[in-house]
DNA sequence: ATGATAGTGATAATCATTATCATTTGGAGG
DNA sequence: CCTCCAAATGATAATGATTATCACTATCAT
């Protein structure tokens, strides 16, 4: 594992929200000033290869998580964050398919969150 | 709504698949020979505000689809086709939040579809 | 017809992501 | 300790889907 490798992994790890690539350089650079963007692509579809994050498709980009197991993600489509949401009960999905080889499976809400809700 | 508009509202409607909006492009000009992609963009865009088609992201571009009722999408990262997954309790999930006000839930399931998995 | 308005076609611009490639790094083996 | 080499990096160009722009055209009420 490369310190670059480390940094943006460090990144996403001590991220409690769900960082684009962009921010999740800016937070390898307080490790590693030196860091470029290319990089932390690179690196974090690596480390979503080898199971040590996940990749949370998303509008204006996707997001990074630190968070394995399986949960569903709301993103507000006023301020674009990506919230985590609870309750949702996976196994009932798991078993929803068969002819097709199933690898993952997503469950994304969209709306207005509170924060915006309220500021409008 | 313009000839355009019904021209690419009937690409959406007489597809039996999940159409890309270049092959949303491709079928409109069967009626519409002179249609321009900007303008399928512009009308499946016009089309989904008014809900009477609906947007399923996807990787390698959107897709469009006349079904309006929930239901899950599955993608083959093989191939990349779109196919709809029945038997999914959508009902399950509309209870799932409720800080954030929800306008929309999307369940989509990736891996390799059953085409592709025979002919490897 | 006239004029206002909305929609179109053509194309440039945007933006996230990936590809390219010369340079650097770090470890294995002498 | 040095040399070699594969792998990773940094810088930047390229890609590809989508959106913006804008001059022009179709539509429709007056």
């Amino acid at each position: 594992m490369s310190k670059q490798r480390q940094a943006v992994y460090n990144a996403v790890v001590n991220s409690f929200d769900h960082p684009s690539a962009e921010t999740v350089l800016l937070r390898s650079k307080a490790e590693l000033p030196s860091i470029n963007l290319a990089t932390v692509y690179r690196n974090l579809s690596a480390l979503i290869k080898d199971g040590l994050i996940k990749r949370v498709v998303a509008e204006g980009g996707d997001r990074f998580d630190k968070t394995l197991s399986d949960h569903a993600h709301f993103q507000c489509r006023v301020c674009g964050r990506v919230l985590d949401v609870g309750g949702v009960d996976f196994s009932l999905l798991h078993g929803s398919e068969n002819a097709n080889q199933i690898e993952s499976v997503e469950v994304s809400f969209k709306g207005v969150c509170a924060d915006c809700r309220i500021t409008n």
